[in-house]
DNA sequence: GCCGTTTTCGGCCCGACTGTTTTCAGTCG
């Protein structure tokens, strides 16, 4: 258990209250504590234990009790009462974009409708277009919602899929007779949404056993078994892993078996037959016997490829290039000298700008840019105008007391409606650098978003574009936006267009990465953190953008902090 | 339910947008 399970808890509490027609300011203690909880940048066992989570804004005596519950027991008896009086299929519906609660129960008390199912039957029939208050638009958009939640359904976030993963390979290593155990699949490429984990296992002995051991395993339950080195694993918690099972000879076939996509697999195996190998279910074989490999760089090897990075074996041309020698040289986290996109309490950021400094110096950063919201953004609580000063203030004076980190005077300016950039030129002009966002006004166009994007491209004061599709993975759809325009625009003015790593955005997405770095843009790497702890994103922006085949030159923050001012300034004159 | 005090209970975000209806309820950020 830990802190994205009791914020998750605390949610859905927050969730069945809502439901059940609870006082709303109640509802929002219980989701303000989650959100409390989820940002709180230290451990959480640790903090409960020495008393500093009774500290935490949004943490009471009611939600505190139920954090402890959790910890301790790992259930929280308030959401199992919840659970036996509302059906929990109404709460399933709340994930659906248009259906709040009064609509909720308004279907739940007129159809007698509590589960996706029968809903989505009642919205096919036109029963639910019939009720006060609803229409065919409303029907049809609760169609596209329940569309929307069963593809999503079963997949994870990456840093939440990653965790798991790296628990379960633990437990896996440390098992009787697993001499290593290495997480593979789609966590090793590094996509953005998972569904299964896998592993391979390195075996001192047969699997059977082993495979055996697993199938009794706390938590596990259901074991099936593929051929005699495979086995998917189910867990109580709706997770799903694939263990496959190796020698020393051909622990680097199946490595690389198991973390390919499919096509990128298939490729090899063509490529395999090709040479007048063979592409077996347990090893690369020559005339019926299998040739070690016993490690990934030995299996490319046999088939005449440079060892492919595992975030770039998706298909998309890297065998070709590996058949050439051609592959790029990935960025790596070690090129990074800036660190950029963070929030702090003048907006809706959760530590200091003397906390973001202490964190970017421990990781030798030698530049720091700090982007608050601008005011616009009132739900997250925007820089106005007249605080700015007293920021900047705050920040020369930061900078006197770390002499090797340089923190830049940023700011993520919304993209208003009609493309203009939020503060006026003046305000604007007090600023090192400027990330410009779009927030509000989603629903656009194609047509519209992207002339809105042009336009806010035309001020001088830009200097990167922030997460340019405002997607948020497994919850909200990319708005629709022209990015071939908007790569084309970005490459003349000199404008970067930004990677943001926030695990939940990850936007821009991978696949458009190459076509924007041959359109000549460059990309800016930002960590969007609104906390300390959200450092670690940078890691996985890393990973996404070693996956559009980024090398260092062509990302922004891997220049010095000169370049990185001469870059933003270029604009302004 | 939490916070912040005028320390014991009153206040807590509201404006824009959508789909409905024909003046507005519900949702969203």
């Amino acid at each position: 258990m830990d802190k994205s399970d009791v914020a998750r808890v605390l949610g859905q509490i927050a969730a069945f209250l809502e439901l059940r027609g609870e006082d709303q300011f109640r509802v929002r203690a219980y989701k303000a504590a989650a959100r409390a909880v989820t940002s709180y940048p230290e451990d959480l066992q640790q903090a409960l234990a020495s008393g500093a989570l009774t500290e935490l804004k949004g943490i009471g005596p009611a939600t505190l009790d139920i954090i402890d519950e959790i910890l301790t027991g790992g259930r929280s008896h308030v959401l199992d009462e919840l659970r036996e009086q509302i059906p929990p299929g109404l709460v399933e519906m709340l994930q659906i974009s248009g259906l709040g609660v009064a609509k909720i129960r308004q279907i739940h008390e007129s159809l007698g409708i509590d589960s996706l199912a029968e809903l989505e039957e009642a919205a096919r029939s036109g029963r639910l277009a019939g009720l006060p208050r609803f229409g065919k638009k409303t029907a049809e958009n609760i169609l596209k919602g329940i569309d929307f939640l069963r593809h999503v359904s079963g997949h994870r976030l990456f840093h939440h899929a990653r965790k798991e993963a790296r628990a379960l390979a633990d437990v896996l290593s440390a098992t009787p007779g697993v001499r290593r155990a290495e997480v593979a699949g789609s966590i090793r490429r590094c996509r953005e949404i998972i569904r299964d984990l896998d592993f391979v296992v390195l075996l001192d002995g047969p699997p059977a056993p082993f495979f055996n051991r697993l199938a009794t395993a706390p938590g596990v339950t259901q074991s099936i078994p593929a051929g005699d080195r495979r086995v998917t694993l189910r867990f109580q918690s709706g997770s799903v892993a694939e263990i496959h099972a190796a020698s020393e000879p051909q622990f680097g076939f199946q490595l690389v078996r198991a973390t390919g996509s499919e096509e990128h697999v298939a490729a090899l195996a063509a490529r395999a037959r090709a040479r007048g190998l063979s592409w077996e279910d347990d090893g690369l074989a020559h005339d019926g016997t299998l040739l070690p490999t016993p490690t990934e760089e030995s299996v490319y090897d046999a088939l005449d490829l440079q060892w492919i990075p595992p975030e770039l074996r998706e298909a998309t041309g890297e065998i070709e290039a590996a058949a050439a020698g051609t592959l790029p040289d990935l960025i790596r986290l070690e090129d990074l000298q800036g660190f950029l996109h963070c929030h702090t309490d003048y907006s809706d950021g959760a530590s200091r700008v003397s906390d973001w400094a202490a964190a970017a110096a421990e990781r030798g950063y030698t530049y720091l840019g700090i982007t608050d919201h601008s005011q616009a953004l009132t739900d997250a609580g925007g820089l106005l105008a007249r605080d700015i000063a007293r920021q900047h203030a705050e920040v020369d004076a930061v900078n006197r007391d770390f002499p090797h980190l340089r923190v830049l005077k940023g700011v993520e300016a919304d993209i208003l409606e009609d493309g203009s950039l939020d503060y006026t030129p003046q305000v604007r002009a007090d600023f090192e650098f400027i990330i410009a966002s779009v927030h509000s006004h989603l629903t656009l166009s194609t047509d519209q978003m992207t002339a809105r994007v042009l336009t806010a491209m035309d001020d001088p004061t830009m200097t990167i574009l922030g997460h340019p599709t405002g997607r948020l993975l497994l919850s909200r759809d990319p708005f629709p936006l022209d990015l071939e325009r908007v790569f084309e625009t970005a490459a003349e003015r000199g404008i970067a267009v930004e990677i943001n790593a926030d695990p939940q955005r990850l936007d821009l997405d991978w696949r458009v990465l190459r076509q924007a770095s041959a359109a000549g843009v460059t990309i800016s790497l930002g960590a969007d953190a609104h906390n300390t702890a959200g450092m670690a994103n940078v890691e996985i922006g890393i990973g996404i953008a070693r996956k559009g085949w980024l090398t260092a030159a062509t990302v922004l923050n891997t220049r010095s902090t000169d370049e990185f001012l001469a870059f933003a300034r270029r604009r302004g004159q």
